[in-house]
DNA sequence: AGTGAAAGGAGCACACA
DNA sequence: TGTGTGCTCCTTTCACT
């Protein structure tokens, strides 16, 4: 809730507002985000490059729709690991993150050890993931899947 | 698991490798793009300008790491809606995506209504969110928040 | 729908405060 | 760090295919 972050790791209040920003509108150009925080234009670009380097900015993304490229069933699929099996994780989350229909890979805690949010061309391509890549692996004890009606992202 | 999707409404395949290469790198200036789909400059500018007009690309965003802009925490928080007030959800879910800890609201079946996917400055920060906005509110019937460890962005 | 040329603008490196 | 200049490359429009 808290509007003004405490902790900024040495970023000033020109860099978050370059973060803002650029989280807002990707493809900003660089003149006009120059503009907006109120500094010349190399510095601007300068100031990015070590946005970027440092990690602050990890890429840049179109938000593509998946229905538009034939993806529109979306679903969060929770899965916990079998805990002969824990040293594995790393790797088999990784090789999950190469799956085509993989948008996201939350580490959590509770009761599963990860959700995937995927986008499926239907539903047989939801369970054959769920069968071939999770169940089959002998690495899950174990899934629960739910749809996904709808994703909005925050401001 | 379908790696060549099935129902593509309309676009073919150099709008998907388009789509593909901007999900990849929302930055890639349209003359490099132009040059990997094999077709003029101008003629590029146009196909993403109509991909934008008719939604399949809804945007472009940097992809900021939470944890430099003062927010380190990251939850799931699964939330029911109770049952007399289902009417309100989709108001209720607006004013969600205006909270500044809120990344994402995914509207799921099964037990809870929704998943909101927040990064707060701290645990009070988090408590305050989940308290203040969502068992505060009456709306809600419970809620369940599993800590985010990690989170990758899928291929 | 796709193309090429031409003008205008943006990105980027460099030298300097 | 921040800035201003200048070169280069990209973007964007338009007349034409």
């Amino acid at each position: 809730m808290t509007d003004v972050p405490k902790d900024v790791r040495g970023l000033d209040h020109i860099d978050l507002e370059l973060l803002s920003l650029l989280q807002a509108d990707g493809r900003m150009p660089n003149n006009a985000l120059a503009d907006r925080v109120g500094i010349a234009p190399s510095t601007c670009l300068t100031r990015i490059r070590r946005l970027r380097e440092i990690g602050a900015v990890r890429g840049f993304h179109a938000d593509v729709d998946p229905a538009w490229i034939g993806r529109p069933i979306q679903a969060m699929i929770a899965v916990r690991i079998r805990s002969d099996a824990r040293e594995a994780i790393g790797r088999f989350a990784e090789s999950l993150a190469g799956i085509p229909a993989v948008r996201d890979v939350y580490f959590i805690s509770g009761n599963y050890d990860f959700l995937l949010h995927v986008a499926c061309a239907d539903v047989d391509d939801l369970r054959a993931v769920i069968t071939e890549r999770l169940s089959g692996t002998r690495l899950i004890a174990g899934t629960e899947t739910y749809l996904i009606f709808e994703h909005r992202r925050g401001a």
